[in-house]
Order: structure tokens, then sequence, then C-alpha cells
DNA sequence: GGCTCTTGTAACAGGGCGTAACAAACCTGT
DNA sequence: ACAGGTTTGTTACGCCCTGTTACAAGAGCC
């Protein structure tokens, strides 16, 4: 329904970024990750369509996080490696992952194989997709997922941009505990993190934007509350029910 | 679990029965096929939980045949071939299938991905098979394919033009997932892909006219929704029925 | 109070997108 | 072939979204 979110999991900074760089240009989400640490935080933080793994993670091993990942989850997994020999492949696959690429691989076939994975799980299973909560309630506003709409406690419907929905759902998964900065802008596929670094004040704006319209008060914000030195938080419950 | 039923096409009487000797001593039901006919023959009988097809079928195109089988059915397939370009890959990956494996492979290592493949779909629990489409209903709405038909929710016949259609089916083969630009540009053989591209706004006037016809209300489109920098999404399930 | 670092926010700019209007191409029946 | 209607791509204009920048306000610390 949205564009896919995809896990970039490689150690080597260069090739991450090489990645991440290819996969946004052709219309997807990208989360840059390092560490098997960083993968659980991500998906804690929001919703994974794929997991692209590399298999040599410094000290970690790729197959063995995979083993694990896909213990806990159903999420797919497209598996890259340096490695190429039938052994590693068929290790790859007995750990659970969906695809094998050897590198240097071709990007347009890598592109090609991760359409062909997501198409899959899309395919079958369209169905748990729907059954993701649909409907959210906080501090007496409602906020339905299908029709990305918002609807104020005294009932007007307000309207939000697809950037000041995708920050609001980031909180609505995790109302009550503060995230980063970091966090929220890797969730958003949003480049610079802001704050101390120079560049890139992006979050603020946005969240001073989502601020204006869903705070009685948007000068003393009640519900989005800012974290200071850390991020900001979503200070109030969340009751979420299926459609 | 149950033992899988395997359809191998190929149509090498040795290779095929190679195969099926080796899959049969690895526990699986091996149906051996040598053309789309038997293919189909085999399908009608009885279930299959996965192809194993080969490329090269004498005059006969095993991506043609991938390509086919897909928009009709959706049973997982393996493509085997002793193509192992990355745009014959490609190709494979395009014509909707699950994994693509080069002549000569290690036996061993085919047995894995097929396990993989198995594993999935048995996973996501597949659905009703999916036939021939003829007719599709979403959010209220039929579309007949056989007379180029759309019905409105409340019961008015609405004439679509036939590049309305076009894109219209486009959407319906591909319900909930985001389509970008190039794809639907590809799909209709629209030359210019649009926005950043100093030509070719027809896709963005097409869709706006489709909205017109068919969103209750075109300035807030529920069906039709607009990825910004990517593309557009059929935003409700489809469902489709034969004739 | 000063000093510094962080956050809020107004203003701006670039670009994506919707759409009205126009013109060319395409039908269709005569 | 012709006339009238329909369909379809192009263009132009303007709105809206979104990231950036600059500056003001605040918070914490000495």
């Amino acid at each position: 329904m949205t564009i896919p979110r995809l896990l970039v999991v490689d150690d080597d900074a260069e090739v991450r970024q090489m990645l991440t760089q290819f996969l946004r240009q052709n219309g997807a989400h990208v989360l840059p990750a390092a560490s098997e640490h960083d993968i659980r935080r991500h998906m804690e933080t929001g919703r994974i369509d794929l997991i692209l793994l590399d298999v040599m993670l410094g000290d970690e091993n790729g197959v063995k996080i995979c083993e694990r990942l896909r213990a806990e989850q159903d999420v797919p997994i497209i598996m890259v490696s340096a490695l190429s020999a039938d052994s590693d492949r068929m290790a790859g696959y007995a750990a659970g992952a969906d695809d094998y690429i050897a590198k240097p691989f071709n990007t347009d076939l890598l592109l090609a194989r991760i359409k062909a994975v997501l198409a899959r799980a899309r395919r079958s299973s369209s169905l748990a997709h729907r059954r993701r909560k649909q409907r959210f309630t906080f501090a007496g506003w409602v906020f339905d997922a299908k029709r990305d709409e918002v609807i104020s406690p005294d009932g007007y419907q307000v309207a939000l941009s697809r950037r000041e929905i995708a920050l609001l759902q980031v909180f609505l998964a995790n109302p009550l505990i503060p995230l980063t900065r970091a966090e929220i802008a890797a969730a958003l596929d949003l480049d610079g993190d802001g704050g101390a670094d120079g560049q890139g004040r992006a979050l603020d704006v946005l969240v001073g934007r989502l601020r204006t319209k869903i705070e009685a008060d948007p000068k003393r914000p009640n519900l989005l509350r800012t974290e200071r030195g850390v991020g900001y938080v979503l200070a109030v419950d969340v009751r979420s029910e299926d459609a």
C-alpha cells in the first residue's frame, strides 16, 4: 500500500551507501543497517517489507542472523554474499533465505529478484497485511490507516500530508517510548540527522507542522513532546483496533 | 507436512528422467511433463505445489509459459535454463518465476531451493488458486474483462475509453502494489516518462481522467492513490473470478 | 546574568502533480 | 472521401508538498 521498505544490511559503509542510493532511485524506502542490533531496532520501529542481508558482517554471522530472524518473524530475506560456492548457497537457503545472490551482482538483476520476492510475499499475504492494525485512537483523536485520515476529538477531519502521516505512524507504533532523531529519521527515510549536525532540520520542521495540526496548543505540545537532546515522544497511550 | 507434488517440465527425456528420479528419491511426488499442454493437463487433474520449468522446450518458450501460468494461477515456479546471462535471469524473474537456476546445477542446491520456495509458499498458507480472471470487483465496482465494461457500485454502467481500460487493467493486475510511472508507462506503451523529465505528462492526465470516472470524489482519490515521487497505487484489494 | 547548545518556526525555493484547454489523431456512418 | 464526434497526447499554469536556511526563543550550565 505504501512504498516498499527495505532494510539493507552490510557492514561495509561504501557498499551500504551504494545500495541505498540505487534502491532509493528505484522507488524504495531504504533503511541502512550494519548489525543485527540495527536490524532489530528497525524492526521494532516500523514495518519492514524485505531484508537484504550481507553474509559477512564483521564478527557477526549473517546465516545465523537469518536463522534467528526467520524463527521469530516472517519477513522475506535475500542474502547477499561474496561466497558463491554451492555449499554457501545451501547454507543460506537452509537458514530460511528467500533468495541468495553472489557478489558481485548486476544491480538490475538484484532489482528483479527483489521485486520477485516482494511480489510473491504480497501476492500470498495481502490478507496478512490487511490484518495490521487499521485504526488508532489516542487522546480523542482517531487515525484511520486505511484511508490515511485523521479525525480530531471534536469530529473535524484534518488533512495530513504523506510525510506527516508517515511520521504519525511511527509514533503510533511506539507510543510512550522516546524515539531518537536518528531512529525517526531512519524510519522516514530521511537522510540527514538534525540537531547536533549542521545539516538537516527537516525532522524538526516536520514535527512542527504535525504539531500545528494535531496539538490543541502547538506552543505547548501535549502529544508530541520534545525529549531534549534525544528526540521526541508520543506522550499518550494509543489504542489500536483492526479495521 | 504432506508430500510435495512437483511438476518437472523438460523436453529432454533424459534430463526429465534424471530429475524425476532424483527428486523422488528425496521424497517428492513427481509428475513429468514435456510441454505446456502437459502442464495444463496436470494442473487440471490435481494439485501442484511447484513447477520446475525448463526454459527451452523445443519450439515452446518457457518464459512465455511462465508468464501465462502466473497470470492465471498462483503456483510457485522455478525456472531452469542453460542460459545463465543476467538478461536471461531477469526475463525469468520478470515473467514471475520464483527462482531461476542455471544448468548445470548442483542437485543438492536445487533441492535446497525447492525447499526454500515450498517453505515460503506453505508459510504464507496459499489462498485459493486463482483461475483465469474475467471479472474483477473492487470497492463495489465491477469490471468485466470480457465486455470491457465497468459498472459502478450503484449499478450504473460507465463508459471507459480504451486507454482508460488498459490503465485500469494494469492496476487490477497489481492491487495494493505501488507502480512506478515507468512501469505503468511501459505497460501502456507510453513513450515519455513524466514527472521530472521534460516530456510526457500523458500518464498524469490519463490517471486524472480515469479518476473522474471512477472516484467518488476525484479531488481526494481513495482508489487510485498517488505515491509522490514514485507513481500510483490501487489502494483497495481486488477480487477476481473466472467468467 | 552571560554563554552555548538545542529546538521552534517563518520564509523560501524547487519540484511533483492535477487539470483546463488545445490540437492532433482516430472513428464511424454516410 | 467527408463531417462530426470522440479519444488521446501536449502544454501551460498554479497549487501543494517538502527540505533548507536563517534567525529567534529556550534550556541548561557556569
